[in-house]
DNA sequence: CTCAGCTTTCCACTGGCCGGGAGGAGTGCA
DNA sequence: TGCACTCCTCCCGGCCAGTGGAAAGCTGAG
């Protein structure tokens, strides 16, 4: 009386994959009966599965017998074109960029109504920070955020305008105001936010723009963080637009080849 | 007559995975038969589980029908503990050391017979670069790998100097003087190479450690990539060791609490 | 228009997957 | 030392999800 009977429509390949969803960052080891309770998956059959994910090498077992992703996970992830093709063009603008003005430098770039950081070069002293790489942040209370929101399909503009969620006491979560904000953001070429995120953090942030024959389109944003009190932001905006230009311009030389 | 035939003893989850072995470096963008052939697997049966991993977020397909890997891929590759505990650790050394001399800084560790590169801070103009993050290179004909290869197991050692593979004309491929090189690394704690992976680039290297009760174990090595005719790297030497040595102490700390 | 090369869909057949449950290994407590 | 408990590993018969050849779309080139 064994035999099929599991949840109806799911595909082996799904479920082997559902037990890779239950790793993030805040518990990148698991055990076992972790990885069956929370992608909810019978005891005996994530251990098959999970046999076969690190007999491939998508995971590996370590010896207190938890699981953690393997290698060829981390080797395939650094394919993703997120990774390729902006991070590799970037990483040497942000390092220039970071060599001048020495605070706590990134870049983002819009993943549905958050902002995504792919890349950062951090002092090590600096203020306190929140953004990691592979780290996800919303986009109204964040200078890369804005830069990133303003230069969104109107759609997404309004959901995003729908969900101000308060992260300090700066955040701004008024609809009206953050229309305005926006505006300003498009007119001036550069966001700039001050606690908005987290205290003791303001940052500045300009768009990336990949030139096409049908106009510019903004494929990410480049930030920094800065201590709050700091009042020469407005002195680095030029620096930021030059490396900005500078990744943009190698973005649609080598976005040609395809 | 058509039902179950496929190579036998392969399982669903098997094949899935093999599919994304067709992606690699040289060729991050693969179409629907290309993958097929690649992996061995009948175009339908690629078809239908190719779907099931772009349906997941493993690959993503591409206006133009090809595929590549997705960011669900990338966000788990992050969590990889070469990337994890590593990285992170190291990151703001690397960054340190980089302002400090000026040339390309990275950290690799031992991959059976190979280094694994994974973090790089590189200049922008510099030397002629074959290490990428991600990237593995000969132990024997690098000054990370030499660093790592003298730490390793005997029986490591032997198989890596019996396929001392020649890079360039000063590439070392005499066993026994590498056995002697080796030995030398050994004694002074740092190794060189001087175009032996490709002309115009030499290479510094020191090794970084974890204390144990029982002794210290390398588990990575920091390297410096500098043009062939300088002069002045034992200099560097002391630098280089005051920055594996944060790396190490750093590491025995947080690996405490594992 | 035809043709070639690719992708998508169809569907009858069957062997690989399923998972409860037994047994083993490790750990804490009395 | 024995007992209770948790966590992992393995087994095995029933049956449905996966299989892949073939044929039908879909381009774009000539």
């Amino acid at each position: 009386m064994a035999g099929h009977s599991g949840a109806p429509g799911r595909s082996v390949t799904s479920r082997a994959l559902g037990l890779l969803d239950a790793f993030d960052s805040a518990t990148p080891r698991l055990s076992l009966s972790e990885i069956a309770e929370r992608s909810g998956t019978p005891l005996a059959t994530a251990h098959r599965l999970l046999g076969e994910l690190a007999g491939w090498g998508a995971l590996t077992r370590r010896a207190d017998g938890r699981y953690e992703i393997g290698r060829k996970l981390w080797d395939l992830g650094l394919l993703a074109p997120v990774q390729m093709e902006l991070r590799q063009v970037a990483a040497p603008f942000l390092q220039d960029l970071h060599n001048t003005i020495r605070d706590t430098v990134h870049l983002a770039v819009r993943e549905g109504l958050q902002a995504l950081y792919v890349e950062r070069v951090s002092g090590r002293e600096s203020v306190p920070m929140v953004s990691q790489v592979g780290s996800r942040l919303p986009l109204h209370a964040t200078g890369v955020g804005k830069v990133l929101l303003a230069a969104a399909p109107t759609d997404v503009v309004e959901r995003a305008l729908r969900s101000l969620t308060r992260q300090t006491r700066h955040t701004l979560v008024d609809p009206g105001r953050m229309r305005r904000e926006l505006a300003e953001v498009r007119r001036r070429r550069y966001a700039r936010t001050s606690e908005e995120m987290s205290a003791g953090a303001a940052s500045l942030a300009v768009p990336v723009q990949l030139e096409r024959s049908n106009g510019p389109l903004v494929v990410a944003a480049l930030g920094i963080v800065v201590p709050p009190h700091r009042r020469d932001l407005p002195r680095l905006v030029p620096v930021l637009e030059v490396a900005a230009r500078g990744i943009g311009r190698e973005l649609t030389r080598t976005r040609d080849f395809r």
